[in-house]
DNA sequence: TTGCTCCTCACGTCACGTGAGGTGGC
DNA sequence: TTGCTCCTCACGTCACGTGAGGTGGC
């Protein structure tokens, strides 16, 4: 028989852990004394707490353990458990991953740079919208771009209180452009509605949801904001991540003068890399 | 100007988010109406938000955010800071991929039996021992070591109670062999005692504490001890482990009939793979 | 009597999630 | 008046760590 100090130093265990495993019925001691209270466990008793602390370490919950300890699980069942654990341990190797390469590009880009960045840039999941839009294209991201954009929301707002609509969000620009320089741009402005907007003179689109975006906030003209966009495409080089799909530019604060403008800049992403993932990806839940 | 619901999606956090980081003293909205409590935020408070959101998505805790906020935190001491976000991602990262390579070590050992193994096979520490010891020379692992380990112990044991020792823990044995099979096995007997006995008559030794070891409880005679060793260097085997130490066995229980002894059986384990550790390694106060 | 081991509460951890119960403006 | 948005508590999470305050056997 071990006292309660002895048993635990034996299994490598805190006292603490070995009363919390009492409190939940995973290991009841050998003998308690009732006068006192005190614990006694017998030697064969490790084997049982060794099988807990196999188990919890390999991911499984305090509550989960009582059949595994008790039953004689089938094997079956045992391999989907074991499964779960493994995508667990997986979803947080994906998580730690990305955050190590976050930590590593904030790091680069003061050894190289020697400053901090301006801008904070975030990954976050894009709803679904949908919108409607006027389109044009342009050359290239000029001051062309800067006199064609406002007009083109001037014509979409007039029309939209026209037909009564009102927007449910604010106002966001599209760009798609290809990876070949000398192709144009096609730019859509676009106001967010809601989807049951019928109406054959309203050209309109639905966005899917985005999983992954980079986003970061510019502040002031939309001429100075070449600089936010350098930023953010340094960073997805610097993070590993790849920028798949088009631009938008969101119009959060455009009333007053241009230096009090207010405007998010979004990337979309490619899914993550998870290397070490064996098995097919499992439901997740959700993004966060 | 933003209400709570839609700033918080086009942030892409929670409402409770945005109240928890206003209780924290975070992020307090623009304005707050008097009457109501209802709040409300500022395009440009984005920017702040996204910066709480980058930092903590580095593995900041929320409490160290208001320097990083609010003060002009030199880039020496922001550097200092990361490497420690470094270090810790880098530590959980050790610890999930070793559950992953023991939860796949235990799916590969189902697929490959088709059962479960009776033995409950677990990574811990060893503390340091200071023991007395009785050793000797055996041709192999057979039936003779089971004759001359009982005698050194019997030995051991009259010596200690004539000089007035007390063990201070369960007897262990120590075999120290080399790969080749044709080189005799050492094997000592050895009883726990305290540090300060200095008796010339007494050989002694000090065996140092090794961070990770794995472990297993055998139940039985010490003739059917094989099939747990077998279990353990197969473990090691499938779960990227290496076995570097000599064996260790500590007799818990030996009083009774030999089917009634229980025996943990321990070998010491190689440092964990860390490949993606691109710094040396800091101090990480506990092994656990 | 002094150490040593053990005991039972009970709060704290970390960043929110999740109701419960209620109010203000269209 | 009915929806919708927003509010303030306040408990729950997970596996223990960490005192506080006290007792039993050598």
């Amino acid at each position: 028989m071990f006292g309660t100090g002895a048993f635990a130093r034996i299994a490598g265990v805190s006292v603490r852990t070995l009363h919390h495993y009492d409190e939940l019925g995973l290991l009841t001691p050998a003998r308690v004394d009732e006068r006192t209270g005190y614990r006694w466990y017998e030697a064969k008793q490790l084997a049982r707490l060794n099988r807990i602390v196999a188990l919890r370490d390999l991911g499984f919950a305090l509550h989960d353990l009582p059949p595994l300890l008790d039953e004689q699980v089938p094997l079956a069942e045992l391999r989907r458990l074991l499964a779960d654990r493994r995508a667990d341990a997986q979803a947080r190797m994906t998580t730690e991953t990305a955050r190590l390469a976050r930590v590593e590009a904030r790091l680069r880009q003061i050894e190289e740079e020697n400053q901090v960045g301006d801008y904070d840039i975030i990954v976050k999941p894009l709803e679904a919208l949908h919108i409607a839009v006027r389109s044009a294209t342009v050359p290239g991201f000029d001051e062309q771009l800067r006199v064609i954009l406002p007009r083109l929301y001037n014509e979409q707002h007039t029309q939209l209180e026209r037909l009564g609509v009102t927007p449910t969000g604010p106002d966001l620009a599209l760009y798609e452009d290809s990876d070949d320089e000398a192709e144009p741009i096609r730019v859509s402005a676009a106001t967010p509605i809601a989807a049951d907007v019928s109406d054959p003179r309203l050209e309109q689109r639905d966005l899917p949801a985005v999983p992954r975006a980079v986003a970061t906030v510019h502040r002031g003209s939309m001429s100075e904001v070449e600089s936010a966009l350098v930023a953010m495409i340094r960073w997805a080089d610097h993070a590993g991540e790849r920028i798949v799909g088009y631009s938008r530019e969101v119009y959060l604060e455009c009333d007053g003068p241009p230096d009090t403008w207010v405007t998010e800049l979004q990337y979309v992403l490619a899914a993550p890399d998870t290397d070490f993932e064996e098995a097919p990806p499992r439901g997740r839940g959700d993004v966060r």
